[in-house]
DNA sequence: ATAAAATGAATGAATACTTATTCAGTAATT
DNA sequence: AATTACTGAATAAGTATTCATTCATTTTAT
């Protein structure tokens, strides 16, 4: 009989598992010190493990951050995608306010992941990879939005709209929501957020209000 | 003839000139490497002053850091006030459109300044300083926007909006078109965010619409 | 089965390097 | 001469990275 490959059985921990460990314990340490005063000290600590883990397994901080953005961003694509399948296929209403509630999600826009994305925006003009990753949160999803967007321009004949630039003008202030929920002093939830966003709709799209409730 | 008292003039440079050209350099070095990376022999040496001279002005790092933030904030005023004068008394929309044109001057809006807005805004969550500053900054302007608002909305007889609800959402678009000057891969300007906020306008406020272009 | 050997995950002390702050001394201004 | 802005070397504290060693787990040999 010949040895066939055993599933991937790990020694302490499957290194995915670790890695994934370690960069939970980053945006945990983030959020809570900012990305300057984040040290390795502190991840591992974090993470209940020794000083030279984060070495170990992601050969530098540098990467270790990279890769922590970069989780961030798959994130919010699974996020935004897992939302928009379960919105009915024959809704485009319904698919928009699917698409944009999902950046009000628990998941993606708790004040820790949202201080963390800050956090590395802050730092983008000076690191170009933050950058880059940073721009390809919005590719796809933009380009969803406005075909959304066009589509339903077409199906209610709103004539006088501009699809391009609306659709720069909602993710803005989506973006913008995001600093809302971070900064502002009186507690401005993920729901008001929300609420914000949908009554924006519901004057754009007057024809269609019924799915921006 | 009598030694008439010289207009203030200081040893090497007055505290306040001093003070300022520190957090220029300040300004330049966070925008350059970021808040994490920048330490105090590149604020000096930016100034093209010696080692110790930031500690002699400000006591410490931190206070020069919370003092950048607090001239940021000062300035920002200062636009939109200055804004808001220069339009005409008794034309509501053309007030409107100048105080929400003046977040795009370059005065403000441009990428050094807005790369350290991000990267002050990416540590609030740890600093409370950072975070008041950074709410500091939309008071004034929500209070005055709000009210602009609600009077266009009584002398077009827009009734569908709900103001407070609308105040939200335009200035969260408002920073995320910041947000999208700093990131945005190509090159979206100040220009482009001004057009964006500016059709914006004229949708929602369309018997007002020739003061938005 | 069982034990010995091999593997590689994890540790943590040592290293080399940065960096904020201090302060004794220098020099410009009054 | 007195004052005080400014300098810059020294100091003290911290921090990323390395690596010899430990130890859990798997493989191999018997």
């Amino acid at each position: 009989m010949t040895a066939i490959a055993k599933p991937q059985a790990r020694r302490r921990a499957a290194k995915v598992v670790r890695r994934r460990q370690l960069i939970d314990a980053a945006i945990e340490s983030i959020a809570k010190r900012g990305l300057g005063d984040t040290t390795l000290a502190h991840v591992s600590q974090a993470a209940g493990l020794s000083q030279g883990i984060v070495n170990l397994h992601f050969a530098s901080k540098e990467n270790l951050l990279n890769e922590t953005l970069k989780h961030l961003r798959a994130e919010y694509e699974q996020n935004w995608r897992a939302a928009l399948e379960k919105a009915p296929d024959d809704d485009l209403a319904s698919q928009l306010s699917a698409l944009l509630r999902s950046d009000y999600m628990s998941t993606v826009a708790n004040k820790k992941k949202l201080s963390v994305w800050f956090a590395f925006w802050g730092e983008a003009k000076s690191r170009p990879t933050y950058k880059k990753i940073s721009q390809e949160r919005m590719t796809d999803y933009t380009e969803i939005l406005e075909t959304l967007l066009e589509r339903l321009i077409n199906e209610g004949g709103y004539s006088e709209i501009n699809t391009p630039s609306m659709t720069q003008g909602i993710t803005a202030m989506a973006d913008g929501l995001w600093l809302n929920i971070l900064i502002s002093a009186s507690g401005f939830k993920r729901s008001d957020a929300e609420k914000v966003m949908m009554q924006y709709l519901r004057a754009t799209f007057p024809k269609h209000k019924d799915a921006f409730y």
